[in-house]
DNA sequence: AAAGAAATGAACAGATCTGTTCAAAATGGT
DNA sequence: ACCATTTTGAACAGATCTGTTCATTTCTTT
């Protein structure tokens, strides 16, 4: 029940903030669209601030959970015995979440923008995001690659992170295609001296 | 007289957008901390919009200028005779602007994260300026790479951006560098055939 | 120095936003 | 059915923000 109502006022929240940005979206709106009163959703977030934490900490979760295993199922189908499988499926999966109706880009780099201060909590925590995401990319390089996998896993977020921004902001909804051919070059260089 | 009051405001306007954002930055802010009478902002830009408008437009030339004429002579310092010599230096050109202290991100990066409807003016002022730089990198392709110069050009720009995203974003500042080393390796790539 | 243009400051209106309070109503468990 | 908890609705306070108005002051030009 408790956590029902809960769950809902952060749904809520996350579409809101999404479509209107963090600054420009009233707690008041969350509050009337989620159909609850103004002292329960209080009572669960005690500040805005506190509210658009919640949020992300969701987010995070959300998309952990999906991206991990759309890239698991996308590399078995797709990418079988295909050494870099993995790492192919993760431009795949995102492309897919592009041509969906609910892409507003990426909201930890969303945040970053509106919160602007590398200092500020909100901006640290959307820093944290991207390290671990880019924790699990290294993870998902096989230990036969040659070069350094820290610096290859940067590399492709890097690619991942201009992929989503250039379909956000630019338009271009085939750039995850792009950067997935781009990163194979990168694969094929970064390994050309071991199988020389 | 009128023009440098009408650009002081922009300036200050830009500052305090880049600092906190456009939805968070009030425009009597802005007003206060150019030190001038809000009957005059108001007499320059008649609404909020119409100021963060010009201050996108101002910022779209200004970097314009200071990219192309950064590039070109970079290029001619560091990358004499380099058929790719002004692509090298973009990314040298880049990577100033992380590590000066008036790095907030890309303006436009920003400005559609805050505008997030694709429909937006601010959004799709954006766009144009993203596409008009993709229109600039690919008049400093070489006519003699075979590939398509297009696609090429967005590749380049998807690394600008995502070089430009990590390092506001996740913080880390040698994101230019490594971009710079990505391009090197596409562009060895997709000049492979011709030089075979 | 005088006339005309531009800028000021300060008050004002109206909207919106965050956050609080509290009596009344709905809900849930036993 | 009863008690305790939760939720509601509505009003309220205070801050902030956009945008307007206008009499007064300051510049500029001649």
């Amino acid at each position: 029940m408790a956590s029902s109502r809960k769950d809902h006022l952060l749904k809520t929240a996350l579409k809101l903030f999404n479509e209107h940005g963090f600054h420009a979206t009233g707690i008041d709106k969350v509050q009337v669209e989620s159909g609850v009163s103004k002292t329960t959703m209080y009572k669960y977030f005690k500040s805005k601030d506190e509210l658009i934490r919640a949020v992300l900490e969701m987010r995070h979760e959300q998309f952990g959970k999906w991206f991990t295993a759309r890239v698991i199922n996308i590399s078995r189908e797709c990418y079988a015995d295909h050494p870099y499988g993995k790492l192919m499926a993760m431009f795949d999966a995102v492309n897919e979440w592009i041509h969906s109706d609910t892409f507003f880009g990426c909201n930890f780099i969303n945040a970053s923008a509106e919160f602007s201060d590398l200092k500020h909590p909100i901006h640290v925590y959307a820093s944290q995001h991207k390290l671990e995401l880019s924790d699990y990319i290294r993870s998902c390089i096989p230990t036969l690659t040659e070069s350094d996998s820290d610096e290859l896993a940067k590399e492709i977020l890097l690619l991942l992170d201009g992929a989503i921004v250039s379909a956000h902001t630019t338009g271009l909804k085939d750039s995850a295609e792009r950067a997935q051919r781009m990163m194979l070059l990168i694969l094929q260089n970064s390994t050309a001296e071991v199988l020389d």
